[in-house]
DNA sequence: GTAATCACTGGTTGCGCTGG
DNA sequence: CCAGCGCAACCAGTGATTAC
């Protein structure tokens, strides 16, 4: 189940797609446009009566209202049909992230707009360049790309902090032994890594990072190649999408592009990595590329940090990306303002209380 | 009687946030 | 900037149930 946070946006943008006039009275009405259940209804008036979430129910039916009547949105046309993801996942390979789906046409994703493009395998963005596959798992990425640095770690952790019968490699942990471990790392005291263990963690570091960098760079290859990543990190797909969301300040509104229209757009020119880890494994990733229309030159700028996500040695790394450029910098993202006809055109701030 | 499918389950992976 | 928590979807293994 969702948590009241996401249904709340997700909802109120599809209230405001359907053309009620104000939240309060389309939770009232139930607008036969949107495909919902009674169940979805009663969760709705129960968030919004508890009163938390207030503010970001406006700015989300806001958004809704500025999409339907938007030129590049529904452009003022009444919809049909507004489906509601709910809280599943969207199946199949490359799907795009759209929480709702209006005349089963227009796909919109509510976000918060994090930072946060992909959160995977290290292989799979390494080795794979994020491209579909039918490989569902991965060996531990540390294990693979610095065995040696990997062992000399979880060696020198097991001598700190005095562990006996724990098995010689970190791969066979099995669940009780990796759990024992985590408890003696936090009985230990020390938050992350502890300091005894600095100089065996920092030659890891530097080698996950310089490896992953040069598996990366190899297996990207061609421009062509180059150019189909950039647009797998970028989450631009077959098919146009929009973004209507939210981040700490104020909302945003965007129209992310197909890699047809990119390329009518942009001039892709290069995609470089390197090695970057001092505080933890990372690799930065900058794309060039050439606006057509003017000839201006731009990049785009990420990192992606490979980590433990349940402390160190409990289960295989993740590989975390990252964007640094701006959302409404990014070349195939389409800030939707200007052009509506609508009086609330310009960007709304609200204090988003509660959460 | 055997094969196919289903339901359950515990571990793993992915996600996004928050705390120091 | 780094670390890790909480959650939930996913996945594979297992045993039970149904179909043939």
């Amino acid at each position: 189940m969702a948590d009241d946070r996401t249904t709340i946006t997700e909802l109120a943008t599809a209230l405001g797609v359907a053309g009620a006039g104000s939240l309060q009275e389309a939770t009232a009405e139930h607008p036969g446009n949107l495909a919902i259940g009674n169940e979805s209804w009663e969760r709705l008036e129960r968030i919004l009566a508890a009163g938390k979430y207030s503010a970001l129910g406006l700015a989300a039916f806001a958004n809704g209202a500025f999409f339907a009547r938007h030129p590049a949105g529904l452009d003022g046309r009444a919809p049909r049909l507004i489906e509601w993801s709910g809280d599943r996942r969207i199946p199949g390979d490359q799907a795009v992230p759209a929480d709702l789906l209006v005349d089963r046409v227009y796909m919109i994703s509510c976000k918060y707009l994090s930072q946060i493009l992909h959160n995977t395998a290290p292989a799979r963005v390494f080795e794979e360049i994020l491209a579909p596959s039918p490989q569902a798992r991965h060996p531990d990425w540390f294990a693979e790309v610095a065995s040696r640095q990997h062992l000399a770690l979880y060696r020198g952790a097991l001598k700190l902090l005095d562990l006996e019968g724990m098995p010689d490699t970190p791969g066979w942990l099995d669940s009780a032994q990796r759990a024992r471990l985590r408890a003696a790392f936090r009985e230990h005291g020390s938050r992350g890594m502890p300091g005894e263990l600095r100089a065996p963690y920092d030659a890891l570091i530097a080698a996950v990072s310089k490896k992953s960098a040069e598996t990366w760079q190899e297996a990207l290859g061609e421009p062509a190649q180059q150019e189909r990543l950039l647009w797998r990190l970028l989450r631009i797909y077959s098919a146009t999408y929009y973004i209507l969301g939210i981040d700490r300040h104020r909302t945003m509104r965007l129209r992310v592009m197909t890699p047809w229209e990119w390329r009518q757009a942009f001039e892709f020119r290069s995609f470089k990595v390197s090695a970057d880890g001092r505080g933890q494994p990372r690799v930065n990733w900058t794309a060039r590329y050439r606006e057509r229309a003017d000839g201006r030159r731009g990049e785009v700028h990420g990192h992606v940090e490979i980590r433990w996500s349940h402390r160190p040695f409990c289960g295989p790394p993740e590989a975390k990306i990252y964007l640094d450029t701006r959302h409404d910098e990014v070349p195939g993202y389409v800030p939707l303002d200007g052009r509506s006809r609508g009086p609330d055109h310009e960007q709304l701030r609200f204090p988003l209380g509660g959460g």
